[in-house]
DNA sequence: TGCTACCCTATAGACATTATAAGAATACCG
DNA sequence: CGGTATTCTTATAATGTCTATAGGGTAGCA
């Protein structure tokens, strides 16, 4: 399951996205829009500002914008910033990798096989949305 | 993540699986060989046994077997029984559908269109691939 | 009858997730 | 320069789920 705080993470870069051409964004009115309890956005917001993908500003008119062209933050990245690995197994995870407590012989584990194909199935799909396909997705969508 | 309770579902039925022309094996003889608390594989065995997957005998001489060819066991309804959901996202479940509280416009939303797209390359993976395959793959791996 | 092994319910322990609190630090602006 | 707006930081409460254990009940077999 996707926490809440990915989710939480990839609505505010998706509004953040939209909101490319104009000033700064504060919290509380990502939060509002969003519907998402502002402490826990502030938090999540300063995650992926030390991770690169947004500025921030601060006093009066200040707020977050996007760091980087949204064609260029993909979900991949947010999840493994806030939620950690993408794989359902951690010996199959590429970056959060570590071994299974019982297993005793992962070189041959079935299991891990299969969810070794799982994650690269997952990762392909994530590894190529960016925050800027998912926002046309929606306008897509909205004409259907 | 998928839950120890399924990892362990998994190993159970796959050891059963190579087990299946000879008697009835044991909690413990399984929770040994596997390295599994015996207590809580208990429970796993009961809630597969109640699915329908596997047999039980009691008294001496009693233990757990297969109730389905190994073929016809696939990984999607053991974590169906297990973990619940295979969706990332609730929104996106077929089996465990539930709506999330902070959305405001479901149809259009971008997440979710990505999400649904995810489990469905994770879907034909889990769905293709049965404890047969999962055994076949073991001694593949051993080949190597 | 006694042994073996499954069956069932309850609950404790550990851990992660989600959220809130309170204030410090910094930047803008008149 | 002083006040206000906003982010930044750390701590911790609240909740929930996952994992595991406990203890006894029940059925079958010799």
């Amino acid at each position: 399951m996707l926490s809440k705080k990915t989710k939480y993470a990839i609505k505010a870069l998706v509004v953040l996205g939209k909101n490319a051409d104009k000033p700064p964004m504060q919290i509380s009115k990502i939060a509002e829009e969003e519907r998402i309890p502002k402490k826990f956005l502030e938090q999540i917001l300063l995650d992926l500002r030390n991770a690169g993908f947004l500025y921030s500003k601060k006093g009066a008119g200040g707020g977050y914008s996007l760091n980087k062209d949204p064609k260029d933050i993909f979900l991949v990245s947010i999840m493994r910033i806030t939620d950690g690995p993408i794989a359902m197994v951690p010996c199959a995870s590429l970056n959060f990798y570590h071994k299974c407590d019982e297993c005793k012989q992962e070189t041959t584990c079935g299991i891990r096989d299969v969810f070794v194909e799982v994650r690269d199935a997952t990762l392909k799909i994530l590894s190529e949305t960016s925050i800027a396909d998912v926002i046309n997705r929606e306008t897509t969508l909205i004409n259907i």
